[in-house]
DNA sequence: TTCAGATATTTTGTATACAAAAACCTCATT
DNA sequence: AATGAGGTTTTTGTATACAAAATATCTGAA
């Protein structure tokens, strides 16, 4: 995305980030887990400072929770913050979509194309984890595609704390394919309207498959 | 919002984050200029340690330009920046609108019509930075009242971009003023699909306002 | 045992120290 | 005047030191 300055890597506090978001994504880091500084710092190889950064950042998307005094955890998020973050989501990746199909071009397509690929493996490997990851990966992609980097950024931020939340309560592995072929299809022929419709519905499925979940339990 | 932790007011890199956003918002911090760490940590009288974390924060909200080795930036938006920003408030405003119109409670509505009062004050006075200021907390209002905190996050850091990037482009403030008032009626009067409507057409205003001037200087 | 209170340990938030990078001079050379 | 080599100053990124808060451990009384 932005290459420009990016050229020697120092960075602990961007590369703590990196290191933390991912650990919360392949859930190494487990929702509401208490994040000791020293302990973190000392794992990641950096000092407490570059962390401390880290933390605000992560914080800032929701990731983690910053309690005063009490240090930092992965974030958990309550029926109704998960719901929000639904609603955010289908006004935000329809748009997503839509451009995505607008400006694809043919690299663009391939680099899909081999997210739809690997998605279709993890779902036929069966293992959550991995299946989250790569559903990640696709929303992501097509998220960059549409050319709007503050969507691709914000978005990057709510998928991964969604992904990261979903503990087994995701919509059937199977349909979700089905329907990221379908986007695949739309975006490749520029069919916008198309695009912009299948994703909407797509995320209004989880999000209702999600409130079924919350209204059983709550 | 949270109020739930933030009893004691230790947290000085929160503190530090709240003041240089007041800083920008109110021009005193203008786009591009470089925030000396030093110098600014002097005069907000904190250290530098939680002035580097709140930088962190700001440049997860594209409010600073975060370059390493060189320091930290009032970010100054491209006009590509600029639209996709305009963009994804489209998408998310008319959301923001539309829920508060549907939950609005009598103390919200009089805190909106309080809000409305004084943008007109500052419309009347004439003063941009002034009009600014208040055109922010409008919106922030009527996205606080929608309930979905989520979205007040979000559009709170976007709209100050926006604001702290109008240099006198902005639209005619008396019409923003109109908008304003028909807003909060639709509002008053619960009619969610009407505010919706408004809010979405409020801002498609700005945005072609603005593209009509980037068209002409670019 | 169970619990309250006191004491010790850990952990946090912040300031500061220090090395390395960047910016800024100075001034000789063209 | 413009250029650039050399050294000096500033500023950044990071580690670390330290005080205060939070947590854990211990102790003795009921």
């Amino acid at each position: 995305m932005d290459t420009k300055y990016r050229v020697r890597q120092t960075d602990l506090a961007e590369h703590a980030y990196e290191l933390i978001k991912e650990l919360i994504l392949t859930n190494r880091l487990v929702s509401g887990q208490k994040l000791n500084q020293e302990k973190l710092a000392e794992e990641l190889g950096v000092s407490r400072t570059p962390l401390l950064s880290a933390f605000h950042k992560l914080e800032k998307e929701m990731l983690v929770d910053l309690v005063p005094r009490r240090g930092a955890f992965v974030k958990k998020l309550s029926d109704k913050e998960f719901e929000d973050l639904y609603d955010v989501r289908l006004s935000l990746e329809p748009l997503g979509a839509r451009q995505a199909a607008r400006f694809a071009v043919q690299e663009d397509v391939l680099e899909l194309t081999a997210r739809l690929h690997d998605f279709r493996e993890a779902v036929e490997k069966g293992a959550a984890s991995l299946i989250r990851a790569e559903d990640y990966r696709f929303h992501m992609t097509v998220m960059r595609m549409s050319g709007n980097d503050l969507l691709y950024r914000m978005i990057s931020s709510f998928s991964i704390i969604i992904m990261s939340n979903l503990e087994g309560l995701n919509k059937e592995p199977r349909q979700s394919l089905e329907e990221h072929v379908r986007l695949t299809d739309a975006i490749s022929g520029h069919t916008d309207a198309e695009a912009e419709r299948i994703m909407y519905d797509h995320i209004l499925g989880a999000k209702e498959h999600l409130m079924m979940k919350h209204a059983v339990r709550g």
